[in-house]
This record gives C-alpha cells, structure tokens and sequence, in this order.
DNA sequence: GGTTCGCATTGATTGAGATCAAACCAGCGG
DNA sequence: CCGCTGGTTTGATCTCAATCAATGCGAACC
C-alpha cells in the first residue's frame, strides 16, 4: 500500500463526502477529520487485512471495491460482504475484526488511526451517529443476506445478487431510475468471487447467468458488463422481493 | 400482550441489568429510563411484530426467547436471529423492521416508546455508546452466521447452532465454563424452528440430531434437552472454529 | 500469427439434502 | 384404557447443485 499526502484530496471535494461516516459533519467537523485522515491505494489482488491481524486503523472505502470474507480451515470461501465507495470498515471498541479484507480493484481508502478515531466517535454525536446508522444498515443487509443464502435457489441468489448491486450502484450514483427501465451494471467480482458471494460454486453461477440470458432476462457484453433490459423481470425472478420497490 | 405497572422490577434489579442497552447507565440514567420504560409479557406463540408494521416501541428482551424471521410470498421462511434475554429489539432511526418478530416461549418485554427512546439515546452517550457496541456484536454474528449458511454442511450446521446456542447460554449464566466440561442445553426451539434458522429441512434437521447422537457427540433427554459430554469434540464438528475458543 | 495463461462456459455424473410418506411417541381429554 | 393430536423420527426416492472433466475465449506476450 503507498502512502499519500493526507491533502491529496479535501473533504469538501471527497466523492464519499454524504456516503461515508463524515456524512452529518459540520465544516468544524471536517477539519479534525482533514487532520487525522491519511490517503491510501491497494491493487487489485492486495489483501488489505487479514482475519487474524490486530486492526491498527479504521478506514472507509473512497474509490474501488473490496470483499470481506471468511475462509474456513479447509479451502471453504464465504464473502460475507462486498465493500463499495462510502463503506466503513473497522469495530470501534475491538481490535480484532474476524473476516479477511482484499481489494478486488484499484482501491482507495481514507485511513484513521484507531484510537484517535475512537477518541473522535466519543466527542463527535454527529460522528456516533452516523456510525450507529450505517452499522444497523449493515446488520439489516446482513440479515437480508442471510435470507439470499439460507432459502433461495441458485438461479435465485445470482438474480438476487444483480438486483441488489444495481440498487447499490444507482444509489451511489446519486438517485433512483424509472421502473422498467434499462439497468447497465459493471461487475465488481469475478464469477469466482461472486460464487464465494452466494454459497455457490462457480459452475453452478456460470450456469445461472447463462439461464438468465437465454431467458432474456439480462444480456451480457464480456463477462463483466450485464444489462437488464427490465429491472422488475429480473426481481421477480429473485423470489426474495423484500419490499418490491423499484431501483432506488 | 399484558401491561403491566412500570414499577413491577426496578433496574437495579432487573436480570439483563448488565447486558442490554442499559448496561453502562450509572444509576441517575437508570432513574430516566426507569420512568420511560414499561414491562409486557407475550405467551408463546404470540406474534410480537410483523414486518409489514410500523414499529411504535424498541424494547429489550428480559426474560424468554423470540425469534426474528423472513417469510417469503411461497411460504420458505429463514429466521436471522434468536432473540434472548439482553437482546434489543428496533432500529432506532427507522420506523419499519423488515423482519416478524414471535415469542417461542413465555416472553417478559422491557418497552421504550420510539419517540423518547430515540431522546434518550441523542441525550445519553452511555446509551448509544452501548447501543452500538451491541450493533456490532449482531452485525458479527448475523455474518458469522452468512458463512453458516453460505458453506456449512447440514451437520456441520446442526453443530454450530448448538456450540454458539450453548455459548449463548454460558454467557447469560455469567461466566465461562472448563473446556471440554459437559455442558446441558434446553432448546428453546423446535425442530421446526431449528430448520428455519438453519437453512434446512425439519427433516435433514432430525437427522443430523440422530447422527450426532450416534457418534456420541451430544445425548438427548427428550427431544429438547440435549447434553454435550465433550464440547470441544462438537466444536470440531461446527467446522467453522471461528476461534477455537472455549464456552465463553 | 501462434502460444500461453487465467477466466468463463458447457457437459456428464454424483451426491447431499429435499421431498414424499409412514411410523413413533408423549401428553391429554374422554 | 383408548384414541387423538402435535411434534419428532425414520425410510424411500427424487432433484438441484456439486463435482469431475473438457472446451472456449480473450488478452498478453513472444
């Protein structure tokens, strides 16, 4: 990981500014971040952390994407969670963090130090808050995730999967999109990851988003880049529906 | 659901006193929420909240068990989280939960209204302090739980639920116990319940029970008291390890 | 242009867990 | 004591996804 100077980028200019835990900050705020934040990049393929470091910083996530997963003694992957712009990463009030952290792109992190950090969480509400908010967000995705993984079939999850990454990406990409509308996603994960992802195997995944396209549900340009000609097919075929809400 | 006086137990000497949101409250936070909160009782069974409601009152779980669950338009069903005494229930922040929440025994409910609670928790950094600590646990364990899902055998399943059910247990009971010390769990679900949270079958559920009975790794005294003569055999059984960690 | 390397896709077969179906068993009311 | 009832266990069979095994494909490098 190479370190940057920490002005490389303001936090009024960052892209992450009202995604990331500095969210509700105030101006005054912001400059005791500006001041302990630090800059950082990975390549893609750098484990960031793994499961049994001493976490020494927290960091959210500026640019790029990163998995957390856990490997189990005897080759076994579970991605528990697919880390995007805004996304924080770190325990306040532990040291250890049990899930490996790799870079699946060119990342970028906002680095802080762990106990200024907690230091701040502790006079800063706006901070705490956000930080309460963000988790609960996580636990309610995780609980959802769960859902994906104990109960739908495989065509199902992959389905699943795409609904819940464009949501995401449109999210990022400030704002909603119309029903029924044109969906483009670039895919952060190969199908390897992205079997890792849902409890699946890369066959069983390849096989699926093949089905799919013969059904016309998505068209796919490489194997990366995937269209979905009507969001609403595409999550009805994820069974799950949660809440039937459209792409927001 | 009973009301019942908000004076029937005082916190000081209420049973979840140092596990649940208000664990780090001194005793003049103990006197405002004591004049906040209110006791209900649930019998088992009782459906405390659905996930189509608005929520109207967090609440903590004093006494008893309730399980936290999704059920798909078909019918499949995965719960996300056992509820036991300790554990909070709500999002403070939202007014929707997108889970049903229902009593599988006798339930004692320490209630908050949403409004006041959500002042208690802007006011009272012990509170959210807590509040977020606890929100991390869950988010580590509903992912702990992905990976479970996501990659476990049906026996291996069936072990971990009750490896992590009996560490749960210890840990309410205050304090540890010896490794590979016997150890005795009541089930506080059905097998019915049990498949629900673990992904499976009440049948493949079953199954693992009478496999693992065979092998000598736990023995039952009715379908619901289960005795583990070597808890670290089971252990390895659960295949996660996640720590290897004794009963803590 | 050809070779190689890392994914991705497709095919054939197997197997773990689901499904369908039938006991079993304890508590309980008649 | 009997027969019910609801949950649990066990058995037989089926099915979906895993596994084993090629084959395809595109980018990079010679």
């Amino acid at each position: 990981m190479k370190m940057m100077s920490k002005t490389d980028v303001a936090c009024a200019d960052c892209p992450i500014r009202h995604n990331a835990v500095c969210a509700q900050c105030e101006s005054d705020e912001l400059e005791v971040l500006e001041r302990i934040k630090s800059y950082t990049t990975a390549e893609s393929g750098e484990t960031l952390f793994r499961a049994t470091d001493r976490m020494t910083h927290f960091c959210s996530v500026v640019e790029g994407a990163a998995t957390m997963s856990r490997t189990l003694p005897d080759g076994r992957r579970q991605m528990v969670g697919l880390l995007l712009p805004g996304d924080f990463i770190g325990r306040p009030g532990r040291t250890d963090y049990p899930f490996d952290i790799e870079a699946i792109s060119r990342v970028t992190l906002c680095r802080f130090e762990r106990a200024r950090f907690e230091r701040l969480i502790a006079d800063t509400p706006r901070v705490s808050a956000r930080l309460l908010q963000m988790t609960l967000d996580e636990l309610d995705a995780a609980r959802d995730w769960a859902v994906v993984l104990g109960r739908l079939t495989a065509r199902e999850k992959v389905a699943s999967f795409l609904v819940s990454l464009a949501r995401r990406m449109a999210h990022l990409n400030g704002g909603g999109a119309r029903p029924g509308a044109k969906v483009i996603i670039d895919l952060p994960l190969s199908r390897d990851e992205m079997a890792d992802h849902l409890g699946l195997t890369i066959e069983t995944t390849s096989r699926q988003i093949s089905a799919l396209k013969r059904d016309g549900l998505i068209v796919t340009d490489g194997a990366r880049r995937i269209e979905i000609p009507d969001f609403d097919a595409l999550v009805d075929e994820a069974g799950d529906d949660e809440d039937g809400g459209t792409l927001a």
